[in-house]
DNA sequence: AAACAGGCCTAAA
DNA sequence: TTTAGGCCTGTT
């Protein structure tokens, strides 16, 4: 990976496996959306940017100090994808989901966000968890002016353990709302101190996910692989286990996929939804 | 109109 | 240890 720093933007040269479409849209967050331009706009720990298409290469708009301190992390841009396909690809299934799903990036997400945005997600679809999630971060987010457009910060865990049931009702979370106001309290009161799980193990980081009430295996593990970023996280959904039961028998174990577990899952999810693709 | 969505919890075998 | 039913809400 090259970069050049221009006036406003920064032009990103010789990166493989990064489809702005794949990465934004295989289904591991919630706040990008596409203009009519093709870009992507977004906002993540607290920074709102654009993100395109400039031939082969690809721009993020801000300055270097932006690209440094969050957006070349953010999207993971030092981690070697072909690689990693590589060797996920043990057999034909695999081959197959890997070269289609080439150009995934997992993103490093904020720790909160994730854990309250795959909170949100549970039992429902995808534009009804984007629309929970914009709407819990216009009512209770920051506000930030991009490039004539306003736009919200996702808002902290202590903005939402002062909450009540009642003051959450607007985003229409539904029966999520109690797990979210008990979520934002435990990482508040430093019962569950995310920062620190994400440099504990995984075992560890699972079983303190799982004490709190609406988190249960999938989204514990999707916080893990999105939030606490270890790629060894194997979410498991609907879709991942037709999949599963279509290619592996009954004694699969996510753990012949390696330390790459996750990923591997992010092109098997990718894959097993693409017939949903237009 | 009734069933279903990217789960989780509780109660009951 | 596994299984059914309920849960907010919006969409089909």
């Amino acid at each position: 990976m090259r970069y050049n720093t221009y006036k406003d933007h920064i032009k990103i040269t010789e990166i493989s496996d990064f489809d702005l479409k794949k990465t934004f849209e295989c289904g591991q967050c919630f706040r990008w959306n596409e203009d009519e331009s093709g870009a992507y706009t977004g906002i993540a720990h607290g920074k709102a940017a654009k993100i395109w298409y400039d031939g082969d290469a690809i721009c993020i708009s801000g300055d270097e100090d932006d690209f440094q301190s969050c957006w070349r992390e953010y999207f993971d841009l030092d981690r070697d994808y072909a690689a990693i396909r590589d060797e996920l690809a043990i057999d034909s299934y695999m081959r197959a989901a890997t070269d289609f799903g080439a150009g995934i990036r997992i993103l490093r997400q904020d720790r909160w966000e994730a854990l309250c945005s795959f909170i949100i997600s549970q039992c429902n679809n995808i534009p009804r968890i984007k629309k929970i999630v914009e709407a819990l971060c216009e009512e209770f987010g920051d506000p930030v002016e991009f490039e004539g457009k306003r736009y919200y910060t996702f808002p902290d865990s202590g903005r939402i353990s002062i909450l009540t049931p009642e003051r959450l009702a607007p985003i229409r979370s539904g029966f999520r709302a109690n797990y979210i106001i008990a979520a934002a309290k435990a990482v508040e009161s430093g019962e569950l101190d995310l920062d620190a799980l994400a440099v504990g193990s995984y075992e560890n980081a699972l079983k303190a996910l799982k004490r709190l009430n609406g988190v249960g295996d999938k989204v514990a593990n999707c916080v893990i692989l999105f939030g606490l970023n270890m790629p060894n996280a194997f979410p498991v959904d609907v879709w991942m286990k037709r999949a599963i039961s279509e290619h592996y028998d009954k004694s699969f174990d996510p753990s012949v996929f390696g330390r790459y577990a996750g990923i591997a899952q992010q092109y098997m999810f990718y894959y097993a939804r693409s017939g949903l693709l237009t």
